[in-house]
DNA sequence: CATAGCCGCCTTTTT
DNA sequence: GGCGGCTATG
């Protein structure tokens, strides 16, 4: 039926499993794609929007979601390649939130201008909340009512609600705090990243001719990495396709790494209770990683208990090549590293098909010092560094107070960067004025003539202020890159840092301003308001360059999604993976962290060196390590397999005759060169691997 | 009002 | 060990 030969796409040109047939060709109705890593589930995807679009419905009709903005755009460049034009909407929930509540504003309760505010920003936010409840920062620590808060707006209870089931001391407090920072928000016009979801959320449950609209727009909902979704995008999902039911999410239970931020794994779960003619399509094969690798990830994630089992099917032939090796600390560790990444280009591999992995960000620094000393270049995939730099924040809240001058935070970074005599004192004083009058910061800024605690002194410098922002917002609308580089020299950003000689700083500048005139670009009809919006919701892994020639350092979370030839996983240790902050108790969070490991795993092709130290240092204090309780889950395989070289402490060099798996209790029978046999309890021998 | 220096806080993972 | 916030000093 499909012999393909008449489709205007590409989809032809691929060789499609059957599986993979039935998953591109499902015409109408909920689909689950059940996808293992290594399935294809990528190019799954891709192919079904062409195949969609094929069969006549308009790409403007079909909005595909991704987990980060790196994979929609991945996403888009494969749909381009196959021939698609493009029409399509294609990104995260979170960006996909920021236009609806955009476009129906009013009805969302909410400024269209709204800010969008980060874990900085937030984090002022919250602390300037508790303290207006006059609690103390110790027993309601800031961080952890931000989580809170978080968990509860993903599980989709705002203020009322929270206040209204709070009925013990704690709560109570708590449902206060939660109440000032909301009020602080508003106040601000900004909106957290939980908000745009929660608000999204209500949007479309409370207006059904919103839902409508955004329902007839939308007539395919596509939805990847469905297992990390939370309560509240379930919600918004469910409630984007309730005329059509034309959802197909795709996932995989195994690779959930996000419950503590409120993914929630029923959602992929309970997807045939929720739409009972779903299709389910299960990708089990695996078209990535040699046998070798696929045999060891296999081992380890069969030991998670709540689970359905699933069957991981190697296509390419063997060899790979799966290595353990222990090291005296983590500074052996990551020169072995280099060592072995130099030894893999020597034989020919490329440095960007290399990557190491790691639990937490923490760890880039020793590996970073031996890349440099060993002159391999490499590149630390980040959380935020670039976003969090000083000059970039700085920028960004001048172009965010054109956009929204309620923005106090954004505001009060730069009303006195660079220097410009505006103190402490003054600052309090217009705030003083702004609070007995009931208005905005900035609005009371306007009126600093009237401020009679102010010298005449300050009253004009805060004028002129004034005056530049007015003259920036004249030439607001249209291109952005021209009207960011204008605001970074008339702000006298530019000359501060060239005077400081921060050259770095100015760099990275440019570097922003050369992504703003890429938006331009892409843009049909860029404007300031939709850049500054999106570009909130940017992250480094955004910025991760996958087609230059270095080596690629990230934690295991970034790691999802990604594959390499030759996968590095260093710190294979107790307390660091499985991490001490998981909770072993909980079988939940141990399961995700074996879930993690799983993940790091499976992005190996053909090559996966696995490493931990005997000796670590961390927060400065050296401290012993012991191998990660996972290490024996992993089977022969990755263990003391006959044959391998090792060295024990006292009986020196030897051979693996044997090798007894028992799990955590795991014995190796060692031929040493002194012509004794040894048996070897592994977690007691303190033998490491001697390679050649 | 600006700056330097110090103290105390946290450090799992991130849209 | 690193950063934010506070304080003391110029």
């Amino acid at each position: 039926m499909t012999s393909g030969t008449d489709f205007k796409f590409q989809i032809s040109n691929f060789k499609l499993t059957p599986s993979q047939r039935k998953a591109v060709f499902h015409k109408e109705g909920p689909l689950l794609v059940l996808a293992g890593p290594g399935s294809g589930k990528t190019r799954v995807i891709t192919c079904r929007i062409a195949a969609l679009i094929d069969s006549g419905i308009k790409p403007y009709n079909i909005c595909a979601i991704t987990f980060t903005n790196k994979a929609a755009d991945e996403m888009r460049q494969r749909a381009v390649a196959l021939g698609v034009s493009g029409g399509a909407h294609i990104s995260t929930f979170h960006s996909l939130c920021v236009r609806i509540l955009r476009q129906y504003a009013d009805r969302a309760g909410i400024k269209a201008n709204f800010s969008v505010y980060d874990e900085a920003d937030q984090s002022k936010c919250i602390k300037q909340a508790v303290k207006d409840c006059e609690l103390d920062a110790t027993n309601f620590p800031p961080a952890r009512m931000l989580e809170y808060i978080s968990k509860l707006k993903n599980m989709l209870i705002d203020v009322d609600f929270f206040k209204a089931q709070a009925d013990e001391f704690r709560t109570e407090k708590i449902a206060k705090i939660y109440s000032h920072y909301q009020r602080i928000l508003t106040e601000h016009n900004a909106l957290d990243f939980d908000d745009l979801l929660m608000k999204t959320a209500f949007l479309l449950e409370s207006y059904p001719d919103v839902c409508c609209e955004l329902g007839n727009r939308f007539k395919f909902l596509l939805i990847d990495e469905y297992q990390d979704t939370n309560h509240a995008q379930y919600r918004i999902a469910k409630a984007l396709v309730s005329q059509h039911n034309n959802i197909c999410a795709t996932g995989d239970p195994d690779q959930s790494i996000y419950r503590w931020r409120g993914a929630d794994l029923r959602n992929i779960l309970d997807f045939e209770q929720d739409w009972p003619d779903a299709i389910i399509v299960k990708l089990e094969e695996n078209f990535r990683s040699k046998p070798e690798i696929l045999g060891v990830a296999d081992k380890l994630i069969a030991e998670n208990k709540n689970r359905k089992p699933k069957k991981l099917i190697a296509i390419k032939p063997p060899v790979g090549k799966v290595v353990l090796t222990q090291f005296e600390d983590e500074t052996e560790e990551a020169q072995a590293v280099a060592q072995q990444v130099k030894e893999l280009t020597d034989e020919g591999a490329s440095l960007k098909d290399i990557a190491v992995f790691y639990r937490v960000n923490a760890m880039s620094r020793v590996l970073e010092e031996a890349f440099i000393q060993n002159k391999i270049p490499y590149q630390i995939v980040r959380g935020v560094e670039f976003y969090n730099r000083k000059e970039i924040k700085d920028l960004l809240a001048y172009l965010k107070i054109l956009v929204n001058p309620s923005d106090d935070i954004a505001l009060l970074r730069i009303i006195n960067t660079p220097s410009r005599g505006i103190g402490k004192t003054t600052i309090d004083r217009v705030r003083a004025y702004a609070a007995r009058h009931s208005i905005s910061f900035f609005e009371a800024l306007k009126k600093a003539k009237n401020i009679d605690s102010l010298s005449k002194g300050v009253q004009a410098k805060l004028g002129a202020f004034i005056n530049m922002q007015e003259r920036f917002k004249k030439d607001i609308s249209g291109k952005v890159a021209p009207l960011a580089e204008r605001v970074f020299v008339k702000s006298g950003l530019s000359e501060f840092l060239r005077c400081a000689g921060e050259e770095d700083a100015i760099e990275n500048v440019n570097e922003l301003i050369n992504s703003a005139a890429q938006y331009d670009q892409q843009t049909q009809t860029p404007t300031l308001l939709d850049y500054i919006q999106q570009i909130s919701l940017f992250s480094d892994v955004d910025r991760y360059d996958t087609s230059s020639e270095r080596v690629a350092l990230m934690t295991l979370h970034a790691a999802k999604g990604l594959e390499f030839e030759n996968v590095f996983i260093v710190g294979l240790e107790e307390g660091l993976l499985p991490h001490e902050k998981s909770n072993t108790d909980d079988q939940e969070d141990l399961e995700e962290e074996r879930r993690l490991f799983f993940v790091g795993i499976t992005r190996a092709k053909v090559g996966l060196y696995i490493s931990y130290a005997r000796y670590r240092t961390i927060r400065g204090q050296m401290l012993r390590g012991s191998p990660s309780p996972f290490l024996f889950e992993l089977g022969s395989m990755a263990a003391f397999a006959p044959g391998q070289l090792v060295r024990h402490e006292s009986f020196g060099l030897g051979r693996v005759e044997e090798f007894i798996d028992m799990g955590e209790n795991s014995v190796v029978v060692v031929k040493f060169e002194n012509g004794q046999t040894k048996s070897l309890m592994l977690k007691y021998a303190d033998l490491s691997k001697v390679n050649i």
